[in-house]
DNA sequence: GTGAACTAAGTTGTATACGATATTGCGCTC
DNA sequence: GAGCGCAATATCGTATACAACTTAGTTCAC
């Protein structure tokens, strides 16, 4: 399921290391929505008690990662339509913004870092592994808000970025080009001219094109998993 | 320390119960920052076991109205001044648009909701019980949300709002007069007349205004409580 | 008398045990 | 053979037990 399955690895795991674990596996869509996360399974895949499992996803369900269903279990969550509409609005109201302030306050420190960011998100993709891809795509989008230096924002985006990777396990139309990173390439250049304004705008354009190659129209709900699709 | 306290109430707690519960007697300024909560008082006063009182406050945590210290406890979170200035620039970005959104879609039922905050709200003033008036306040700001039919950006707002009040027994300047109900009683006006625009500006004006009227120079952080205040 | 070190008490961290609830499978009835 | 009901199993919910850490108090050395 995720690395940690491997016996070998000797890590002393906590439970938020482990709710970070299993972010990054939800993230990278390993972990694909729907997904059951039995608490003795994942206590044997980490080596700890139901006690740690327990307090990690109860983090997850704090940020909407991870639906607890009461005497149920804990389920990968599986965002409506209406909550990706949700999501998408939320982060228009705070990334454009976000990035003039990046813009303005921005470090040629954290340009190299943003520029690594997309190499390492070219490789991952010529190497196939979109998952990682994907995640390092969210990254960016975090980093600007830590440039920004606030601190608050930077957590509610962390947690669109990570569920908006849910809704584009369900709801990503074309498959072939992924986040492209044509955009993020044009704001790093409005970011290197400390261009606030052309920042702000690039941004709000980008999480519209993010949002029109979805497809959100009320269709069908992708049954799943029968039950699950019943929301019993 | 809680109305849980009185061992005459049966009420069957769960962890989200006694969360929402602390929750309310901190947004009420019945448990100040810097309060330690610990387990084993919690849950004696509560009648559970450690168990749920730690969901409870991991939950807290999450939401940044408590501070967990590893092997130290719990205490309610101290936001720094820095910290106010994220938090009000996070209202600046999400409630003012959001406001707009729910004057258009305002309904008449809704409106009466609001009012009866404002009246509510007012009695408890004139009973002297600010903190019930500030949690209404409070509340207020967090219906607006509702009507905008907007539950991700209202969890963010219910957050803010909750430590928007640290902030204020922290920070606030002037005791005499409470968060103006002013600026809430023009609000209800635009949202009657479904004006989004003079809403978004209001709600703008109304949020510089509470910033204004605490005082986050920089000077002293208030040490509390001696050892807490080296972050030791 | 001051300081360090040790001891003891208290609190939190984690695991485990037990009870409650949901689910599955079997067998009975019709 | 279809449907219902009951029992068995599995999983979650909560409490409790024990270990680890922090802290406070005391003693001893200098």
């Amino acid at each position: 399921m995720t690395e940690a399955m491997t016996p070998s690895d000797a890590k002393t795991w906590t439970s938020e290391t482990v709710a970070g674990d299993l972010e990054r596996a939800i993230h990278e869509h390993r972990l694909p929505p729907g997904t059951k996360l039995g608490e003795d399974e994942l206590g044997e895949a980490y080596g700890i008690s139901r006690t740690l499992v327990r307090a990690a996803l109860q983090a997850l369900s704090y940020r909407r990662l991870v639906e607890l269903k009461r005497n149920r279990g804990a389920f990968v969550a599986q965002p409506t339509v209406a909550e990706a509409r949700e999501v998408f609005e939320a982060r228009a109201l705070l990334e454009p913004r976000t990035a003039h302030s990046a813009a303005v306050r921005m470090t040629d420190a954290a340009l190299d870092e943003l520029r690594a960011h997309i190499t390492a998100e070219h490789d991952a993709l010529r190497e196939g592994d979109t998952g990682r891809a994907l995640f390092l795509s969210g990254q960016f989008h975090i980093l600007i808000a830590q440039v920004a230096d606030q601190r608050t924002i930077e957590a509610f985006v962390s947690e669109l970025i990570s569920r908006s990777s849910l809704i584009i396990a369900l709801y990503w139309r074309r498959r072939a080009a992924m986040c492209e990173s044509q955009a993020h390439h044009a704001l790093i250049d409005a970011f290197e001219a400390r261009d606030g304004v052309l920042a702000e705008e690039l941004m709000k354009n980008h999480l519209l094109d993010l949002m029109a190659s979805l497809d959100l129209r009320n269709l069908v709900p992708r049954p799943q998993s029968l039950r699950e699709a019943l929301g019993r």
